[in-house]
DNA sequence: CTGACTGCAAAACATTTGCAGCATA
DNA sequence: TATGCTGCAAATGTTTTGCAGTCAG
């Protein structure tokens, strides 16, 4: 199932109606986005494509994803309060975030209902609503499990 | 109705607690985030302190939003992707937030519901929420009005 | 008194930008 | 061929940190 299929043609389309080129270093970043699942960062780019011989400066990987954001083609939230994380976007999906503080991990959930109660908070105040972020922050089960306690703790 | 009452004390405590001294900067910058109502950055506190004749430095102020944000007196979220943006916490109470992208004002709403979808979340997924955001980014009411079509676009 | 705290200024960090040469349409 | 694009390195802006003097307990 090629499914970045649609997504090739919609950043395609959205190049050309900006008038912008469709470079071999723009094609690399959709490629190495959209062959991968989730969450990355601007440097973890710059490494997976160095890492397949593929060469782009952190400038044009930066400039890259805020035209993939502005088309659509990616969300880019703070999950951690820390750099930018980018995700893919496939079309018509959407998912929220449990963000563990003990080791960092992500867990992804869609839950529809809230979606439907945010379209109304959004009608209710009149919100064109382009995106949205919801991350619930915590400790994930298995560093429950491991820590005992979550008394975290001052370690900076 | 002095409300901030308990949150001195548990702030109090915790320090306490830590084996930490309650200096006046501490005080200070304590008083004055709980005289306001909500979201302020590390810089308007400077500048309110000074101009309230306390002078306290940048970093001592980002050293103690840490310590309140720590023991859970105020949250920090990236708002507008910017920089942090803190927010004093009244204990029992939460809001989420409509983010204008177009005029940068933030609009505070509560959703029971959606907190209950959250809790159901977490507890399905074994998670020891401590702390969530949830952030709707959009047009508002008044620059969708203003604008007429919110077409933003490209201005960088 | 002592150990923690503060302010300063420099460091660290992610992200953005100016410019000269390069590549796409 | 003409723009737009890229890489570099320097700039930016926020947050952090080392250090010497200061203060709370």
């Amino acid at each position: 199932m090629p499914e970045a299929v649609d997504e090739r043609k919609l950043f395609a389309d959205f190049l050309r109606r900006r008038g912008l080129k469709t470079t071999r270093e723009r094609t690399a970043l959709f490629e190495e986005i959209f062959a991968t699942h989730h969450h990355f960062d601007a440097d973890d780019l710059v490494v997976r494509l160095r890492g397949n011989g593929k060469k782009v400066s952190r400038a044009t990987v930066y400039r890259t994803l805020d035209l993939l954001y502005d088309c659509g083609l990616v969300s880019r939230v703070r999950l951690n309060d820390e750099k930018y994380r980018y995700e893919r976007l496939l079309i018509g999906e959407h998912h929220d975030h449990l963000v563990c503080t003990s080791c960092g991990g992500v867990i992804e959930f869609v839950e529809a209902r809230i979606e439907e109660l945010q379209e109304a908070v959004c009608r209710k105040h009149g919100f064109a609503a382009t995106t949205h972020s919801h991350q619930i922050r915590g400790v994930c089960a298995e560093c429950q499990a491991r820590e005992g306690k979550p008394r975290g703790g001052s370690t900076a």
